[in-house]
DNA sequence: ATGTCCAAGCATCTTGGA
């Protein structure tokens, strides 16, 4: 089974990317974040014409996530627990049924957190929390539970061309780092570094040429339960796609998996 | 030095967000 993410960078501008990609590479699971569109302006036909099943959680503007699946779901779950006044679009979970049981796949748009000095960057460190608290309960089923998506964070310094100069940014500072860390803590294997020690970007800027001089970035992940690692054979990153006509400044990174 | 792109609105440019 291939379960991918990709943060689309609005929907509607990459209806026809997303639609050229799914058809060469039919995934069986694909988390989206950054559809930037409310649930009734998801272009749900095109891509239930592929065979997809379309489970969206979106809102105005920004944000918003998706999962499709050529699997039906079983479950859905649709925002992260834990603060009420939390309007911001960035969590949707499937159930799905395998021969060897459930298996839960959960796509993430990870707080930013830019710029530090603002109120964004505690509401990323305490949407890491809430996130913990979620992943102790996933973790507490002992199933195979796939969270993935726009992690917004740069693990190590191997995961960017310059670390230095990102250093301080919310994506990638001891704060930032300590939540994620913990999430590897408490058991969650970060599938790309368990099949390679070498550098895989998933995220170019749109700007300063980024993509012409690979200035990027690993900040698209797929963290794994331990029934879900024990499954995993490979991840593929597909840098192709960033060369692609109107490209989203992310790229489709996939988890391979013997369920 | 700056370089880009998307969505939305009392719109055809401007603004906010990344």
């Amino acid at each position: 089974m291939r379960i991918a993410t990709w943060n689309i960078n609005g929907i509607k501008a990459r209806l026809e990317l997303l639609v050229t990609w799914l058809s060469q590479e039919k995934p069986d699971i694909v988390v989206l974040q950054e559809i930037k569109s409310v649930d009734e302006g998801f272009p749900r036909a095109e891509i239930e014409a592929l065979g997809y099943n379309v489970e969206t959680h979106g809102q105005k503007s920004w944000n918003g996530v998706a999962i499709l699946s050529l699997l039906p779901f079983d479950e859905v779950t649709r925002g992260l627990p834990g603060d009420d006044s939390d309007e911001q679009a960035r969590l949707i979970e499937g159930v799905f049924s395998v021969e060897s049981g459930a298996i839960r796949v959960c796509g993430i748009y990870l707080p930013n957190g830019n710029p530090v000095e603002s109120e964004k960057f505690p509401y990323k460190l305490a949407w890491m929390r809430r996130l913990e608290a979620y992943v102790a309960e996933r973790l507490l089923l002992e199933e195979p539970f796939i969270l993935l998506g726009d992690f917004n964070l740069i693990p190590a310094p191997i995961d960017a061309h310059d670390p230095k100069a990102w250093w301080g940014d919310a994506l990638y500072r001891p704060e930032s780092l300590e939540r994620f860390r913990t999430l590897s803590n408490m058991g969650m294997t970060d599938a790309l570094r368990a099949t390679t020690s070498e550098e895989a970007y998933t995220f170019w800027d749109f700007q300063a040429g980024a993509w012409r001089r690979n200035a990027g970035i690993r900040i698209d992940h797929l963290m794994l339960s331990p029934q879900a690692a024990d499954r995993l054979d490979d991840v593929r990153v597909h840098k192709d796609v960033r060369g692609w006509e109107k490209p989203s400044d992310h790229v489709p990174v996939e988890g391979q998996f013997s369920f």
